[in-house]
DNA sequence: TGACTCGGTGAACGTTCGTTCGCTACCATG
DNA sequence: CATGGTAGCGAACGAACGTTCACCGAGTCA
């Protein structure tokens, strides 16, 4: 319905502002209603659709795809307009960046030793704590002191790290390696 | 306060889950308090932290801060132990890359014509809607029909595009070069 | 040792919440 | 025309909510 996407377009900027959904009786005023039963069934109607849902003790939360951006199609392949926002495909940047939010930091990247791995200088890296990674990965790690974003790599000599500009040696640490985290996403804003 | 940080993170752990902030009821038992006025101090101190705050109706929300993710450093600048995370700073991925939400959208980017930008085949942009923007900007358009991503630019001839991957020629339309919108962002996740 | 602060308990209180029910108006369908 | 489904109004209700107050123990400072 258009008219109830217009209540949810209020909605969502209620909730941008506050933080937290608004009681029944103020959606009431927000939305142009007069009774809070009316509420009752345009909030009813969304849960059907997946927006809201009932936690517990019948508390209103917001899910997922309330949150949600809409993912509009691919480009260059000719995308469909963008009209038809049937909200089929959408995400949450943060959920898609982060798996496990108390493990998770996030480190801006200084220098150009992983250009060629699309990290330019000055974007964010997400990195998930951890002290083991898979060779291939890229990870924060402190070698002599010092921390460093390299792909970690693994030959007959042991654990080194490899920047993905080819200007850049492999790192050989002297003494042990000590990982800080995995790189599990990186974002970047335009000005 | 080391054991009002054990209870935040319960408590980020809650909302991640849930979507909202417990009850007070439900928040002693979370927290393994035994009163409602106990977790009201909690609360309070919360407040006075900037974690959580009072919106119309005495409603409580989390604020930016209480969804932010710590930012620990720079990288390989040698950054500060994470002991101290001080949150002082932290940002939340998603405010940082979206401005205007309701004229938002993300494409996923296929091919590699943005290469040089460090836009990778498969990352996904964040894209405002407009119809005009500056010469030197990303923005999506529609080219003949196709929609594609490039550099916006402007000679003594008028508009056209131009890929950052120096293989590819100029984009110059034949006749109106429409605007999708302007690429605010970008992001990416590692497997 | 006494005074004070701080974190927590337990109970009582008035308010506000979301729910429910009956009613009206509108609109498509047969 | 009758019918059934949908959208909203208005009022009433019980339950759950956040607040408040008195009280207690632990720590701190003079």
């Amino acid at each position: 319905m258009d008219l109830d996407q217009k209540r949810l377009d209020l909605l969502r900027d209620y909730v941008a502002e506050h933080g937290v959904l608004p009681s029944y009786a103020a959606m009431a005023g927000l939305i142009g209603m007069k009774s809070k039963a009316g509420v009752a069934k345009f909030v009813e109607r969304l849960c059907r659709r997946g927006l809201l849902r009932k936690g517990p003790g019948g508390r209103l939360a917001p899910t997922r795809a309330f949150h949600a951006r809409p993912l509009v199609g691919h480009a260059p392949a000719g995308f469909p307009s963008p009209a038809d926002e049937l909200m089929e495909d959408a995400l949450t940047i943060d959920d898609y960046l982060v798996d496990h939010p108390s493990r998770t930091v996030l480190v801006q990247v200084r220098g150009d030793s992983m250009l060629g791995a699309g990290i330019q200088d000055g974007d964010y890296v997400v990195v998930e704590r951890a002290d083991q990674a898979q060779p291939g990965q890229i990870v924060v790690a402190r070698v002599d002191g010092e921390y460093t974003i390299k792909y970690l790599m693994r030959d007959g000599d042991g654990w080194f790290l490899r920047a993905a500009n080819p200007h850049y040696p492999d790192l050989r640490p002297q003494g042990s390696l000590d990982l800080f985290g995995i790189v599990r996403g990186q974002f970047r804003r335009y000005a």
